[in-house]
RNA sequence: GUGGCCGUAGCUCAGUCUGGUUAGAGCACCUGGUUGUGGUCCAGGAUGUCGGGGGUUCGAAUCCCCUCGGUCACCCCA
């Protein structure tokens, strides 16, 4: 591994070629797909001041124990951010753009915690996030986009789970009443769940402790606390949800980790996935968090996708895999080296993806060189092609046969050949 | 943040329990066999502060302590 040399920080990779390409790759199917839905790109800040995290609830374990935050020279506590719907909404606030604001982003987040496979102090993630509609057809569109972006990258084990939270108001009552259910059967719960109860009962419904199976089931549910208005916004979320196709499962128990949500909550699992760490996305409504951020009362709903575990899902089912090459040609100089420098740049500028071996190996180099390089045909010159003016196309992939042509009509064969 | 396991060549690992000559293997890499031809084969070659620091010892990859990193579980989530 390493001696005194550097190492990347912990929790944190260099994404190498190919992964690096399939990531790339990632986000350009995610913004066709989005894009197609008229969601526009924005681009927030990597770092805000702090408080625009904070304003994401003082039980969310993102804002208490995982932020990375510093001071910066100027004596401003500045985080980087941990998630991208607070800055997306406070960018909402800061510029009041017209409603529906449709947007959709990617890129890094930041989170101080143990890492593990599939869990990273820098991750990325795609995501939207709409500000303006209160329609329950949005929270299905929203959805809806998920599942085609899953579909195209040739994901099939992924579950959808959705659940209500109701308003905030049925919410609280909710709190109440499963405060008052395990407050009374206190002594059964695990320790660590009697912590999680002082500070958000809804959290304990979480918990995956054997002592707290029983009851967690015997818990009362979320869905049978809605008030009339809620209950419709979700049955019509669900009845959009099966107009368009998409498969999902009611889970009345599906607590997200972060305070702002209210109604439509949702989650992906990915089901190649070990179940400890399956969350490949998941997103919910935020009505209230727009005005937190000093913006006039305006509803909210959006999603976060993790690239990472995403692709790790994708591993599991062999789907979506890195590119193979990165040139289709390889140019072989046999002569003194300078062919290779003219072809290459011709051939390229004809738009072909043209690669060539570096200090005057000999030939027999050059051509494992190529082999290497994936790529599907190598263009030799040696002292003869020179001379006559020709150039040797040699098959790399089949069975090896080549031919020599003319060196004006190169171009022209290359992109025959390579269709 | 708490606990378990792990860290030897670019990669995958053996050697660690039972300290002892120049630390090994496979793959990958380089050169040659084929002075103009890769992918198979054959021959040869290069590469390690045995994660880092300290200690015990005549002697440490091997035993002890600290530390950094990875990994798994918990917590939580992407």
């Amino acid at each position: 591994m390493s001696d005194h040399a550097f190492r990347a920080p912990k929790g944190t990779r260099d994404v190498l070629w190919p992964d690096s390409a399939r990531r790339r790759f990632l986000v350009e199917v995610f913004a066709e797909v989005v894009g197609s839905a008229g969601y526009l790109e924005v681009v927030p800040p990597i770092f805000e001041h702090i408080e625009v995290f904070q304003r994401l609830g003082p039980a969310t374990d993102v804002v208490r124990k995982e932020m990375y935050a510093f001071e910066d020279k100027g004596g401003r506590t500045i985080a980087l951010r941990p998630e991208q719907t607070a800055s997306v909404v406070r960018g909402f606030a800061e510029h009041r753009p017209a409603v529906p604001y449709k947007t959709w982003y990617a890129g890094p987040n930041f989170r101080y915690e143990r890492a593990q496979k599939g869990r990273f102090r820098q991750f990325d993630q795609v995501g939207v996030e709409v500000l303006g509609p209160y329609d329950p057809h949005l929270d299905a569109e929203t959805i809806t986009l998920a599942w085609r972006f899953y579909e195209r990258l040739g994901l099939r084990r992924v579950t959808l789970l959705v659940n209500s939270l109701g308003s905030a108001e049925d919410r609280g009552r909710y709190v109440d009443a499963l405060r008052v259910h395990f407050e009374e059967n206190r002594d059964a719960l695990s320790e660590e769940s009697r912590a999680t109860l002082a500070a958000n009962p809804m959290r304990v419904l979480d918990s995956k402790r054997e002592a707290d199976i029983e009851l967690v089931d015997a818990a009362p549910l979320m869905l049978d606390h809605l008030s009339d208005d809620s209950a419709e916004h979700f049955t019509a979320v669900t009845e959009a949800l099966d107009a368009v196709g998409v498969p999902y499962t009611v889970n009345p128990r599906l607590v997200r980790g972060l305070d702002y949500y209210v109604r439509t909550t949702f989650e992906f699992a990915a089901d190649a996935l070990d179940a400890s760490q399956n969350a490949v996305g998941g997103g919910g409504r935020y009505d209230g968090l727009a005005a937190e951020m000093g913006a006039p009362e305006t509803p909210g709903v959006g999603f976060a996708l993790g690239v990472d575990r995403t692709l790790l899902a994708c591993d599991a089912e062999g789907v979506f895999a890195a590119p193979a090459s990165a040139v289709d040609v390889f140019v072989v100089d046999a002569t003194d080296g300078t062919e290779a420098v003219v072809l290459t740049d011709r051939l390229r500028s004809a738009g072909l993806r043209v690669d060539r071996a570096w200090d005057g190996r000999s030939m027999k180099a050059q051509m494992r060189a190529a082999d290497r390089s994936a790529a599907v045909l190598a263009v030799i010159i040696g002292e003869d092609e020179r001379a006559s003016g020709m150039a040797t196309v040699r098959d790399l992939r089949g069975d090896g046969g080549q031919e020599t042509v003319e060196i004006g009509q190169l171009t022209d064969i290359l992109r025959a050949r390579l269709r």
